[in-house]
DNA sequence: CGAGAAAATTTTTGATCAAGTTTGGGGCAT
DNA sequence: ATGCCCCAAACTTGATCAAAAATTTTCTCG
């Protein structure tokens, strides 16, 4: 059905932009954020031909954003020729915590330096959409506007390096989080939004950077809990 | 002098059975070693059709390679399709310094606590290579030796998350290492490796983990240094 | 009449697809 | 449980189409 008739134009947006961006390109940024939002879930196999077939699109630029996402620890070699979402164990998580712990405050503390008040109330928004998912139990909307918050203060920062590492931690622990709330409800989920905007607007870099290190810990420590949980459960099926 | 400082050979056996790696991994680790040795100058282009041609291998293999090393920043798009070896600016060296500080400690602590005498044995005889190497003015040797001194540091430390983010950073300012080399020869090249054995030796992980970054200060400064030479005269040029 | 710029043509390169080949693994028989 | 066989899925290639760069041509103006 997609590849019939004239190759142009893909069906979604008819009347866009003629900004032709390409497939292995789309298939990228939707693998992407299905991972992101743990719409693959843990230990879920990922085929070429399933990606073909669902995506309605050909074999090489599946297979270019699959091997994107590998490179970005998003997927995982399954020994041979297989291809998995990863399920994290202890030892990643301790890795995990400690690589936001050392990168995401000094991304905090040149986003204070930069960011214009126009940025800070974006942000603002986004927190205050946040609380209302959160409050609706809407688990969908919170890790969405979760991972904004966060992506937007990185790009206020302004260093694409940094970022780009940050983003590719975010892809491993990202369908944990998920996991995470399916476990313990929204409701049970602090953050440390409100100290880092306040931090920002005060222009106090170090008040910032500590608001983040303590928000990234008190996220991590929920994954690790409901991951040891789940490898305890595991281990009874497993093996 | 290579034959003291290539361990690296693969497979010695022609007719062993060949473990059948496939031809994308290999164009990868291929183009990867390049990039990261400074085989491809920054500012390079890269072409697809162009590694077919001089690979011998087919446009989808090729095309994934690219993609794998554009995700780990070996390779940079260049706005319309192409992609080119990237020229770090100043503000991309402030962030590459500041990640290694922050993560190849760490890597040197949990070396510390993992490495067998056997290991600190290797990685020291590495290290005499690399001297020898130096002495000679062998500026490709000196290049492959430390990586892999560090590389195998890393390997020790047992830390796959930290140890990829780590080698990709390798892969940013690898290109611009031997542009160092061929400014300032290898002479003017010094680093903390004896302290870092010595530190592993002693069992002492804070010490590994200063030397180690005593080390990255100490090279990306003359990255730096280069880099901003370099910027001065290209400017005469450009525009 | 010549020079420079804009337009058209050629050429090079990237993007996508479909067909052929190989391989690992699950299922079935022993 | 073990070993063989078949199939589905991965791997690879080459062809085809589109887009951008390079080159040539042509037109206009001084």
């Amino acid at each position: 059905m997609a590849g019939v008739g004239t190759p142009r134009q893909l069906d979604a947006y008819p009347d866009e932009i003629p900004q032709r961006i390409p497939v292995h390109q789309q298939v990228y940024e939707d693998l992407r954020t299905r991972i992101l939002f743990g719409e693959l879930a843990p230990g879920q196999p990922v085929t070429i031909q399933g990606l073909v077939e669902i995506l309605g699109a050909g074999m090489t630029p599946v297979r270019e954003a699959i091997r994107r996402l590998t490179s970005e620890g998003a997927l995982e070699f399954q020994g041979n020729r297989r291809v998995t979402v990863p399920t994290p164990d202890t030892a990643c998580i301790e890795e995990l915590i400690f690589a936001r712990k050392a990168l995401e405050p000094e991304l905090a503390r040149r986003a204070t330096k930069k960011a214009t008040p126009a940025e800070i109330n974006a942000l603002e928004e986004i927190d205050t959409a946040l609380d209302v998912a959160i409050s609706l139990g809407d688990v969908g909307a919170y890790l969405h506007l979760n991972f904004e918050f966060h992506s937007k203060l990185y790009r206020i920062a302004d260093a694409p390096i940094l970022t780009s590492i940050v983003e590719s931690l975010w892809l491993r622990f990202g369908p944990s989080l998920r996991v995470v709330c399916g476990r313990m409800g929204t409701q049970n989920l602090p953050d440390k939004h409100k100290e880092t905007l306040a931090a920002l607007r005060a222009n106090d870099g170090e008040a910032a950077a500590i608001a983040i290190r303590d928000d990234v810990v008190q996220g991590m420590e929920q994954v690790r809990e409901v991951l040891m949980e789940n490898a305890q459960s595991g281990e009874m099926i497993d093996t």
